[in-house]
DNA sequence: CGTGAAACATTAGCGGC
DNA sequence: GCCGCTAATGTTTCACG
């Protein structure tokens, strides 16, 4: 994970790769006039510095019945409430972020500056589901004092893509 | 296109390829207990029916070199103004979507419910490159009346799996 | 960086449940 | 219908020039 150089070669390959990440090492070679092992040496070298995070498939989410996806702006509870052990150095921001892994339906979680401390990104089937997992989930929280949501009309653009070249 | 039956099968090789999307079917069979025809048959299935949106890389911003992740609030003109041609037939948010997608820094564009009418996702190297696109790119636009910008201080959960078991 | 050969993966055809 | 075998073809990978 160490400080590494990327040239010109690498960033086309990485162009490549985040639009099509099961090229096969040969199609990329060609496109980018190498032969194929120096290409896999790059990529072999970006995947173990971790420039590339990992390959993915990227799944239709309507076709899934996925049909809604909320953000969701959560303010937490800034003082120690009677339920956190003043030793136990548990502060509300540890509780809240545990509870953001456990639950399936939030894909991203940031925290955020602005008058809101979190920003989720929620993917369910319906405002039935919705509707649940913020009065069982998240307003059930004892961390959580408020939360603000909008609902995504239509997605514009959406890509996984960097803006690297 | 077709509408299209998921079984329970589907979905475990959905979940494998959602992880890493590498995987080659030999071995996505051998997880599920399959062999490899019956399951290469149904990955090109999904594939075919666009649930399986495509493959990528997933890189990393910040060993890119972009530090700085924003969600943008933004707040379009509804009326029409005197650069619209009344009968040129595009509105602000056709003029606004269309310069969304030649901003390669805007990585994600939703409509959005709520006071604001988009919700964009920018990713920049630092706040100097940020403040340039804001003043030069988006309130530069005739369509734009106002933006609301939060930064993101930390990742905690970020996935483009979708949950689906 | 490029070549070539071994190991491995993909995919179509066919028979069986 | 859906599974699994086999065999031909194509791809990845690594030692070496």
């Amino acid at each position: 994970m160490a400080k590494i150089e990327i040239d010109a070669i690498d960033r086309r390959i990485l162009a490549i790769l985040q639009e099509n990440g099961r090229l096969s090492n040969q199609e990329i070679a060609e496109r980018i006039n190498l032969s194929p092992s120096p290409c896999l040496r790059r990529i072999r070298r970006l995947e173990e510095s971790g420039v590339i995070r990992g390959y993915v498939a990227l799944l239709d989410a309507q076709k899934l019945g996925l049909d809604l996806l909320a953000y969701v702006n959560v303010r937490l509870e800034k003082r120690s409430g009677p339920a956190l052990s003043p030793r136990g150095g548990a502060t509300h921001a540890d509780l809240f972020r545990a509870a953001v892994q456990t639950w399936p339906e939030v894909v991203a979680c940031h925290a955020m500056t602005g008058d809101m401390d979190y920003l989720l990104r929620v993917q369910v089937e319906d405002m039935a589901h919705f509707s649940r997992f913020v009065q069982e989930q998240l307003l059930h929280h004892p961390s959580v004092i408020d939360v603000k949501t909008s609902f995504s009309l239509e997605r514009f653009k959406e890509t996984t893509a960097l803006p690297i070249l």
